[in-house]
DNA sequence: TGGTTTGTTTGTCATGGACAAAACAGAACG
DNA sequence: CGTTCTGTTTTGTCCATGACAAACAAACCA
């Protein structure tokens, strides 16, 4: 009994795809796709298969594809497409490492059921909707385990599974959903017994304006936490200007990023640069999440401006490199 | 030693306020203000000043104050309008309750240094940038008013304080990102420590895409979780569809939805009548929040639309009807 | 093989016109 | 005096088209 999903205004599918309503219409004009009905007054009206289809390709794009080979494909292909990972093409290979989560790594093939059976085990019960066995699942593991190797062995390439998951249309948004504030509650829950407050550098965690993504910053303010770093957690979408600020009252040496791999691609690298020239130099700037590597070019930037190599800027490819991170900082003060 | 900032391009600026570039545009073409500069291609930038000044208009046109109006009034006054609350022109007077939280209808003035004297030590704490005593005032406040007295007397007023001081621009917007991560922190901490799931009404709670304002949520969460209801909380972001797969996944009996005021005023009504269309009629929709008023229209339209009153739509102008609604629902069934 | 140059692709911006829904103001009416 | 009903203004959003710079791919040369 599927309800006849009505069709959507542009400004609905801005919101539901990500897409600009400008990129909607240039696309509409270049490639002929999509292809929207009219209403009476001659607003665009997108049926739902398309407004899928767009997230579909949105996701690809994000992944390091482009709109142009994408638009003629095949709704079929398009999924097997996304099934098999990160796009090969050419030079987008530097995306590849931004992309996939951490631990990932060592598991060759993401789709094939070679994944961890604790993993396997978490998708069916979000697959199921049972909550209670999730919850027990996931807090089984988190005890077994201890926080650190939780966060980088389960939670990184667990969210990357429900993702690729989500690509091959076994899983709902609203599955992920559900699943993501359950990790976060976790973490918040494991986070607030920890000790807290105290040692070495205080790290002010946060995501620039656009990006909601907090997941990944709360796997690292867990880890950093767990050795007794202090964060300081801004929450999403603070801006540029008020992480200065906010840096400044509250004597942060780091401030960490994080970046999802939607976060429009062109702006990461300015903005980092942008930030990096607002602070302090002797703040760090730590760059993490599946779009950081985006910042690379800012690395480059801030090294010729400076005069020397990657000056305070880092960026962070997966959550081990975070505590690297953390031990060649404090090795490298007092 | 401030720093010189920057101008900001028109995409910037739309992240920044939250007021489209179309509506930016608009406006410059029709009050003159704002008045960009051009950059070598023609392109708008806008000094600092005047998105600041953008905010604080965005913010009271929230209120239901009118663009018009506002562009010609001089800076100062802007401010001492923003302070004196809401706007009282005419009509719009029917959305004072949305916006003023529940418990504030008792204290007559909000500037006045009337305001409850906790209140005042936490403000005090979040402009001083100390953490660690603000938690402390938080922590022993929650602990001696037990979680829903808190919820509804501190969290809930002190968060509209929190706004008003922005307003009054006594602080800033990462004060007041730190202060929500700390009550989520503190929220959060509080429910898990709950005997959880089990009871009566299951409730889905989420918002609808491009509401990112999530507090409002935990904190009826937490309300009726403390009365035994069983939460399914999705977090932001839902799109329609997937809130009425989730509801049928999860059998909920309720709803919940969360508008901020900054919520675009237009879409509301639609969005919240659409999403009733798309529910199984014994399915419950709360709204609440500080847009919730402008869910009326939703209201009489499901009225008619059924033939009876307010047909499973049902508006939470405060925190406490949210548990009247809960008693209602409870005494009404089983 | 590695670096440079030359087309292409692609997102975003600008202009100017249009329109419908909402907000308002004022008249008419009980 | 308060309410309901109009006509008018305000306001956000949409449309079409054109333009351009930055990112990319591919051909090219050393």
């Amino acid at each position: 009994m599927n309800a006849p999903r009505p069709h959507l205004s542009i400004s609905a599918v801005e919101r539901d795809t990500g897409l600009g309503k400008d990129t909607l219409r240039a696309w509409e004009r270049r490639y002929g796709f999509p292809s929207p009905a009219r209403d009476d007054c001659g607003e665009r009206l997108y049926p739902a298969e398309q407004v899928d289809r767009l997230r579909l390709i949105k996701r690809l794009i994000d992944q390091g594809h482009r709109p142009g080979r994408l638009v003629g494909v095949a709704d079929a292909d398009l999924v097997q497409l996304a099934a098999r990972g990160t796009a090969a093409t050419g030079t987008a290979a530097s995306c590849v490492e931004g992309c996939a989560a951490p631990a990932t790594a060592g598991l060759s093939d993401g789709q094939a059921s070679g994944l961890a059976p604790l993993i396997e085990r978490a998708l069916t019960h979000i697959r199921a909707h049972d909550l209670p066995a999730l919850q027990q699942t996931l807090n089984q593991a988190l005890l077994r385990q201890g926080v650190g190797r939780f966060v980088i062995d389960t939670v990184g390439p667990l969210s990357v599974a429900v993702g690729e998951a989500w690509m091959r249309g076994e899983i709902e948004v609203f599955e992920e959903h559900l699943y993501t504030e359950q990790i976060k509650t976790l973490l918040r829950q494991s986070l607030s017994a920890l000790p807290g407050m105290g040692a070495a550098p205080r790290v002010l965690l946060t995501t620039l304006p656009d990006e909601l993504h907090t997941l990944g910053l709360l796997m690292v303010q867990s880890l950093l936490a767990l050795e007794g770093a202090t964060c300081i957690p801004l929450g999403a979408q603070t801006p540029l200007f008020d992480i200065r600020l906010a840096a400044q009252a509250h004597a942060a040496d780091i401030v960490a990023l994080s970046f999802s791999a939607s976060f429009p691609s062109r702006q990461v690298a300015p903005l980092v640069s942008q930030l990096r020239g607002m602070l302090p130099p002797h703040v760090e700037l730590w760059i993490g999440g599946g779009g950081a590597e985006r910042a690379r070019a800012a690395v480059a930037a801030a090294a010729t401006g400076n005069a020397s190599d990657g000056q305070g800027i880092r960026i962070l490819p997966s959550l081990d490199s975070a505590l690297q991170a953390l031990e060649v900082w404090r090795s490298a003060r007092g």
